[in-house]
DNA sequence: AGTTTTACATACCATTGGTATGATAAATCT
DNA sequence: AGATTTATCATACCAATGGTATGTAAAACT
């Protein structure tokens, strides 16, 4: 078999994505191995290397679209409710909605535990900014603008509640009485209704 | 060369130990292969197997160190401000001394980046929690006992607080502007004196 | 129709973590 | 003290890994 159509192309590209993204959640970005990739995508060694420039563009490509799927459901959690009274309404439920994606294995491992190792610090950040931190930070910024924090707070105070938020997601994977969806989202609710 | 005496065998283990922990630092884990572990060491794979079951428990050990400092240096940081009439004082203590750790490259990679991704969610959750999280949900439970926040979130809002610590220390290795480890101890101060 | 390019498949390669074997001197035993 | 065991490595080897080079046949283009 050689050369496929430009439309069969994109099934095998997508077999391996697929593939992946299964394989990286289940066995970790290490424990997947390109050779059980292919496997499992049913085509070769051959294919991946030409759809994809290497294990890490593959992984990364993984992590974006997990990014991008968490990005927009908590945006348009947040934007159902903006406009009610509470201004810390649209903020909260953006939590709610990160809450669940930071609950699931596939964000857990992909995103929380493998991106930054294999990402590396530097691009890490650099990624991680352009989505979690800049939520996040609008948010925050929101809240400063109704006087509700001071202004000049918002860039660290935002890096905190971020991270705050991703714990919260590991957390939720142990069954430690105490610790449950619901908890942690008072605890987090009352750490920021606290700030004046 | 042979057999050495049990002295220099500690002092060949130490060698070992030594270079991991700087390659760890520097490489990462994947990037701190054992043959440039070995030879950083001055000696060979041999001796590296003899004295360490595998390249994991290498970074394990290299990891445990790491973590047995910085609890340390944060307790008596927190202990010198026990007695001090605010009541929030010893747990920023302890603060300021982690961000100091946080913001330094060895623990950013080894503990911080590296370690979740090496030890799995499983064991890194077992490991972070006996240290970590026990030395946060002390500070937490005494500010509970002392009236300043409800006894039963203290569980849900220490995974919170801890995790947000951890953040913290990223955020110090860019040089954003309006990140420095002074806004990030203010933004953390306010957080937990809002707490009501 | 002929040429080029795409989409793979296969064979190959260097490096990796890890193991098996061997060697030698120190500890230990008798 | 001599014999035996055992600790401490060094070296040779191994299977698996990510990645590359090469080949090839069909699609796409001119």
């Amino acid at each position: 078999m050689a050369k496929r159509t430009s439309e069969q192309a994109e099934e095998t590209r997508r077999a391996i994505f697929d593939a992946a993204r299964q394989l990286f959640e289940t066995e970790g970005y290490s424990g997947a191995s390109i050779a059980s990739i292919v496997a499992a995508a049913g085509t070769t060694k051959g294919a991946l290397f030409h759809h994809f420039a290497s294990k890490e563009a593959l992984f990364l490509e993984v992590w974006k679209s997990l990014q991008l799927e968490m990005d927009a459901d908590t945006r348009t959690a947040a934007a159902a409710m903006r406009s009610k009274d509470d201004p810390y309404a649209a903020f909260l439920a953006g939590t709610r909605a990160y809450f669940k994606w930071a609950a699931t294995p596939a964000y857990q491992q992909i995103v929380l535990i493998d991106g930054r190792a294999v990402m590396g610090l530097a691009r890490w950040q650099e990624n991680d900014d352009r989505l979690g931190r800049n939520n996040v930070e609008q948010g925050v910024r929101y809240l400063a603008r109704k006087g509700l924090i001071s202004e000049d707070g918002v860039v660290p105070l935002s890096v905190i509640l971020l991270n705050a938020l991703n714990g919260a997601g590991f957390a939720l994977t142990r069954k430690d009485p105490g610790i449950t969806e619901d908890t942690l989202f008072d605890a987090f609710e009352k750490l920021l209704r606290g700030l004046r």
